[in-house]
DNA sequence: TCACTAATGCAAATGCGTTTGCATTTGCAT
DNA sequence: ATGCAAATGCAAACGCATTTGCATTAGTGA
């Protein structure tokens, strides 16, 4: 049987306010804003419960590493901006996968990972 | 000073004869073929250097952990075949960059991995 | 309210890629 | 041929994400 507990709420809540995917420590923070008393190895536990549930995908950044994001959001694809390391998710895909996939070959899926500077970093060293 | 070993130089030649990205254990795997007498700690001290001196470039595949390529090939991408676990190099890009880069975003670099099933694998389960 | 057990906290343990200390081997200049 | 430092082999150590054992806490049905 399973039980609602607050830091399981806590963890549900950190995704449903999260504008892109999150690492397990990302998690762990902001859910210490909402449940203070939260563990990591809580986190991970859920982190794979929800995974389990299909509720939550876990992907596998280049350059970030483990990163966890809803299912429930169309097909998108992430841009990781090198100067404040946060991660944007792009809506939409401008891949032509079967131009790219080699005669005889099927592509079932594809991840593309964008890298650069966001508005926002864009800005602050524009000067002027 | 930089000696020429015969570990080193049979790892130079895997990269030479490699038709994709490399593990190390890859290089360890092949580089004894050439030289039986080669260490994992070997490969990984001359992977570093390589990387440093340019030659190779280390990735981090999403699905098949870190791998090295050499850098003297053009821009491309990687199809992962699930079936038999092979990387394969696919020639150009058909990511429209400009396209997925946000107003106000400059993307600097950008990768694109692709999953599925290779001409090799189809045929063998084809049946006829 | 009470008992039962799921869930948590904590710390130790794991797995895996990679690095490092050190004794030994081996290019290479002399 | 000889000597010195670079390179290697080996095994232990690391870093980091993640898992797990166990005692404790706390949902929840009765």
């Amino acid at each position: 049987m399973t039980r609602k507990t607050c830091q399981r709420e806590a963890i549900r809540q950190v995704f449903a306010h999260a504008r892109g995917p999150l690492s397990a420590e990302d998690v762990l923070n902001l859910g210490r804003e909402r449940v203070e008393r939260l563990n990591l190895a809580t986190v991970y536990r859920n982190l794979r419960i929800m995974v389990a549930e299909g509720i939550l995908r876990r992907l596998n950044h280049p350059e970030l590493g483990p990163l966890y994001e809803r299912t429930d959001i169309s097909h998108h694809h992430h841009f990781h901006c090198r100067r404040c390391d946060r991660i944007y998710e792009l809506a939409g895909c401008a891949l032509d996968v079967s131009g790219s996939t080699p005669a005889g070959f099927r592509t079932d899926e594809h991840e593309v990972f964008l890298y650069g500077v966001c508005a926002a970093c864009s800005c602050e060293s524009a000067g002027s």
